[in-house]
DNA sequence: TATCATAACGAACGACGTTCGTAAAGAACA
DNA sequence: TGTTCTTTACGAACGTCGTTCGTTATGATA
């Protein structure tokens, strides 16, 4: 057919070419996005946006979105500063642990139900685990009771920084559940209509409560430790 | 100007008429759905077409889908059979409500996902809670302790059954994480290379790992109520 | 019979995750 | 140096989602 002087290819691309992407690169972007927008921020498009591209980029480094969840999970507790092994008893270590995760969890909006929703698998993951179990080896609390309780623990940091954050998110108007908790019948409902401050927790900081948890669920496992092997 | 014969108006609407939605109607369907085809089955489309309409007729009756999870989760909490009131002992009444708590979850698929993501309101989900307490106060369990007591229980319930249920819907492939915990380097990771079995608890029922979960809190709350008011 | 608030609903908007076909880039090899 | 082939990049599109808007029907009230 008729060709113009030299057909000359002209690029569909916009760009005539860029440095390439990176598996590490989409991860880090997307706990960047997390950390300013929190979780409605970290979409595939949006990351794509960021990394100045399209979404389709990115499944050539992540297989889907639900594994990218899984990826930026662990890139976060890579940020975690436990304390020092060997640094003071096994209880403050423990609790420094856990509560440096309630940290993390609370300052990145949006990560406390990423932590929910999705099961990390990495190596800070591990590092995490290891570190709880060594702590709970030093109290005694070994095999099935440690590994179990580990996990307990960390599903207790989560969940409750879950439900805190889920005002903040506008997930639930916390002011309604509360109306209903209010305007319970006294008569039907009358341990609810005594405790009523005590649900909605009066004054008491968050932390406070946490750290109850904490206690409550450590206490029970060193119980479990005499019941039974 | 110029008219047809008589200016008949030919309704726009593909039906003449239809009996009118309740926001009742509304959240059984929304069950239903979510019992067939588990959370997925359950968007405000696919619940309008199960009511042969439109997902914008919902909006009269439910402000958004977030609020309709809310009260989808307390019509599930309806469906529970709690042990008789003042039947054997207030440990088995705890327990056996916990329990059947569990199973509900367990049945219906998505159900665990939906009561991680919402806080229930109504008053199914007062219920339940005034049942807890009522176990617990006669275990001596009161005040601070047994309203918290009682949120960390109904925590427990549906983290334990969200993880456990996430590899059905396919969230996380499970072996993969099995595979990284596996292949942890046993020189950085001692403790979890030497409990590997307890971590994924053998050949352990779901259930018995479940029942010693509630064993430990009760323990440590137990334990609580000694320790300070 | 006229008025008016409510309910129903079609259409559309803007987002989302994901897939597909194709173009560019770079490595391997001749 | 020239050719082949695998990997990476990416525009376009598909189907889905929640939600809003404007309009029409409905049924109670005045």
């Amino acid at each position: 057919m008729i060709n113009g002087p030299k057909r000359t290819i002209i690029s569909r691309r916009a760009r005539p070419a860029k440095e390439p992407l990176s598996h590490e690169q989409i991860v880090q972007t997307a706990y960047r996005l997390l950390e300013d927008e929190g979780l409605p921020g970290m979409t595939m498009r949006k990351i794509a946006k960021a990394l100045d591209t399209g979404p389709s980029s990115l499944y050539v480094y992540v297989k889907n979105a639900q594994e990218l969840n899984a990826y930026v999970m662990d890139y976060a507790l890579g940020q975690l500063q436990l304390p020092q092994e060997h640094d003071g008893p096994w209880k403050t270590r423990l609790f420094g642990a856990l509560e440096a995760y309630f940290e993390l969890l609370q300052h990145r909006p949006g990560l406390a139900e990423l932590a929910v929703t999705t099961i990390p698998a990495g190596v800070n993951a591990l590092s995490l685990t290891e570190y709880l179990l060594s702590a709970l080896h030093e109290a005694g609390i070994v095999s099935r009771s440690a590994a179990w309780g580990a996990d307990l623990f960390m599903f207790y940091v989560s969940s409750f920084l879950y439900e805190k954050t889920s005002e903040a998110r506008g997930t639930m108007p916390m002011p309604l559940i509360q109306e209903t908790y209010r305007s319970a019948d006294p008569a039907r409902f009358p341990h609810i209509a005594r405790l009523q401050q005590e649900i909605f927790s009066g004054n008491i900081e968050a932390r406070e409560r946490f750290r109850w948890g904490l206690e409550v669920i450590l206490q029970g496992l060193l119980q479990a430790k005499q019941d039974n092997a």
